[in-house]
DNA sequence: CCGATGCCGTACCGTACGGTACGGTTCGGT
DNA sequence: ACCGAACCGTACCGTACGGTACGGCATCGG
């Protein structure tokens, strides 16, 4: 919405007034992470960010706009983490390896988790297709690219494929609440176990991956 | 916990007691099938069922043992779907290829979707975890039983890559509440790819998938 | 210096839900 | 025939939440 990047209509940024937004937003995310979803009221935003439950709604409108505001907020914050480190890959591979790594540390990210829960728990509100959206779709079309890039013939359905294959059941478990032991550990044997697998198929594309 | 005094030890004991619990259980499902989990209330299984909350809370404790005994109930009729035909593949990665399908199929029931959602929703009251071992735990350890078959040196891992593979995004998109179109061609396709890109991986294994 | 705007703090309203209580009824066992 | 368990229907209680209203304080433009 009022996208700190471009406000097309006026030119009165007002940068305060964003500054308060921003305020608000990063309570709504931090009770969210203490809170989980379903403790998750406006009393609590309110209280957290040590404003008035007036000032909230005259911002956002309601909970549902609170909720979709910091979730725009959030995947603008999120999607940078995708690209870092991959102008030093030594080999379109070893792009496709930190690209994974970086979409899997995006992925469990507390925010992202919270998000996801609460974009989950009931699509009716709108809030899961946005996710689906400014989230998803956003990581898959960058994966989707490498796979162009290195030839292949169905970019989108290898891109998907590459995500599903790292993140496993791995996901799920996360999403469902499961402790996991060396996560990180995991995520890495996740993604070398599935670069492994895929090697032959890259090497089937025109492009040969190895440079 | 679920049952309380009355929780036969052998099953047959009551088959009455057990008739009026399924009927409950029953209800419970379309309840949250109809409502979804945030309008999910004792109150609406109880007018659904046609029965008094007293009955619902004398059999079930809380709120939290009717969920309970709901996913563990729907996780028994769901298993048995994951096993159907599997005898007549005509060789290991056809029977892989069914088991993918059926897979699928069981995880985007209706019921599969709206029991994730609520696991998901918030693991704090135990659900999640038991959604976890009722229900993803007994899928992989099918498909891993069908790994070590074919003599894959990890079959767990095999195991767990595989079901991401066919899973894609798909899942993710399904569980934001996104509309999927065609879905069951997109299965089908992810399933395909999956195993096309596989069957290299496959191949190297001791035992010759191709029979 | 003054009015307006935005904000805070608190109180308030309506509603919905989890859980309990109770009177009346059905039904199986003795 | 009788008793008690289980059940239904309804009413009830406490609480929590979404959303609104209002009095008081700060800040800012004129």
């Amino acid at each position: 919405m009022s996208g700190g990047s471009a406000t097309p209509l006026e030119q009165s940024a007002t940068p305060q007034v964003d500054a308060l937004q921003a305020h608000l937003l990063d309570h709504t995310l931090r009770v969210l992470l203490r809170d989980g979803y379903r403790r998750f009221s406006m009393n609590a935003v309110a209280a957290s960010a040590k404003a008035s439950k007036e000032t909230l709604y005259r911002h956002f409108g309601d909970k549902a706009g609170l909720l979709h505001a910091a979730l725009v907020r959030s995947a603008g914050m999120i999607e940078p983490l995708l690209h870092v480190g991959l102008d030093e890959a030594s080999s379109p591979i070893d792009r496709l390896r930190r690209l994974g790594m970086n979409y899997l540390h995006g992925c469990y990210l507390p925010e992202s988790l919270a998000l996801q829960r609460i974009a989950v728990a009931d699509g009716a509100d709108g809030l899961g297709p946005l996710f689906a959206d400014e989230i998803t779709e956003r990581a898959v079309a960058v994966v989707e690219d490498d796979f162009e890039a290195l030839g292949s013939a169905r970019p989108r359905q290898d891109a998907e494929l590459f995500l599903g294959m790292i993140q496993g059941k791995l996901h799920e478990r996360i999403m469902l609440g499961v402790e996991i032991d060396d996560l990180e550990v995991q995520l890495a044997r996740n993604v070398e176990h599935a670069l492994e697998v895929l090697a032959p198929y890259l090497d089937s594309m025109p492009s040969d991956p190895h440079r």
